[in-house]
DNA sequence: GAAGATAAAATTGTATACAATAAATAAAAA
DNA sequence: TTTTTATTTATTGTATACAATTTTATCTTC
């Protein structure tokens, strides 16, 4: 009873349809060839990652269910996406719950996120053309100015947005896949670390200048060890 | 009807309680605590590594169900846990069917498994402990041996079970994790080198010799360039 | 005979019912 | 009172039935 899913109150009318992003942003439909599992696991890894779903909190079957009005096999579905991006552990007959974050998990995850973003910087210095680099200087704009308006969640977003357009220059599916796997553990821990230490953010936007730069003078070295 | 998946006669009887690892192995027991699915994503996995199934050959999950005895819910379970590797794909609707490997797909996966390989090495190197080096070089030895018995299936394993041993190693939960995600596409590919280049063997001896002695002599910034 | 429309079959997605297991509670013994 | 053992409840795993969609086959029409 104690650590169990508490699920907010507007979360009740959740619909999978129409699926906000975030909080002050408007709701965006999703194509409909996205899964209707796919769906509710975008809901479940965003309410993960923003802390609505705190660690360590079970995921019960009928519970969401209830919530997202399908039956159980796509919800099961949908939690097994989630764990294979290590948001959620399943054990065996015993259930899902939000996965921890210790110490040690959260280093290995930074380190090899640090070769393989490394990786995906070399490349798109690489091989972006004209079109990535307006794109590149499009989202480091955005991110300047959500960093303006001094809400971590709008700056968070930005954030992402950007390091897409980095792996989306990077032109490499795998690469993609890899760190995508990876990285949403990584943002569970960045939206906390924005929220307790906004300083961050000025220091990333340098550092994510830095790299654009080095990646549309195509300096891949360069912007690998950035 | 043309690329429809033709189960192998000896597969009509396929129990998923003991799996035949490879030809010519003797059958294993896996642990009760691993899933019904589980269990049929390694069949798949090991049937598609090894060409029984060919690239974008149907996997209807009616027929799987006849094949394993089981239910759709956990054919679909599995097909889903094949798919998170890349070995399968699946279109909404359209089922799933296995998957192709052109030349950029193959090199992608190269150059990021290159990238986490020679991470893991240098990992290796920096944490692995007096058991680990004892593994390692038992590994490389029945490397060899399977390689004196001129049988690519054996060789094929022995290599699998040593680079395991090597992430083992490498003491990091996550970059295994990464690694495994993207060594099963690898695999294939590795199937078939060796049996269509079988000098690739006695190369591939050579420098895991290499990398092992660099491992274990702590030698992190060789082991990874190796 | 080819192209297109229609009907049938095959196949996946979803819902639901049942079985098996784990967790929680109640009862009995120490 | 505490510990141990039944019993009940909650929850997941599996099987099956139905709905929706895609693919294949059949029938027209030209």
């Amino acid at each position: 009873m104690s650590n169990r899913l508490v699920i907010p109150s507007q979360s009740s009318l959740m619909n999978i349809d129409t699926i906000f992003v975030d909080k002050g942003v408007q709701p965006i439909e999703l194509p409909s060839e996205v899964s209707t599992a796919a769906k509710i696991a975008l809901v479940l890894e965003q309410r993960i990652i923003n802390r609505e779903f705190m660690p360590g909190s079970r995921l019960v079957e009928e519970e969401l269910v209830n919530v997202f009005k399908v039956s159980r096999s796509p919800v099961r579905e949908a939690l097994r996406l989630v764990a294979s991006d290590g948001l959620v552990k399943i054990e065996s007959r015993r259930g899902a719950r939000v996965s921890q974050m210790n110490a040690t998990d959260l280093n290995e995850v930074y380190e090899c996120r640090l070769v393989l973003e490394g990786f995906a910087t070399e490349r798109a210095a690489e091989r972006c053309d004209d079109r990535d680099k307006i794109i590149l200087r499009h989202k480091l704009e955005a991110l300047e100015s959500a960093h303006a308006k001094v809400e971590p969640g709008l700056f968070f977003e930005a954030n992402v947005l950007l390091t897409n357009a980095i792996h989306e220059a990077a032109k490499s599916i795998t690469l993609v896949r890899l760190i995508r796997t990876i990285a949403k553990q990584g943002f569970r821990y960045r939206y906390l670390a924005y929220q307790e230490a906004p300083d961050l953010m000025q220091r990333s936007i340098d550092s994510n200048r830095e790299i654009i730069n080095a990646i549309c003078m195509k300096r891949a070295k360069l912007a690998r060890t950035l």
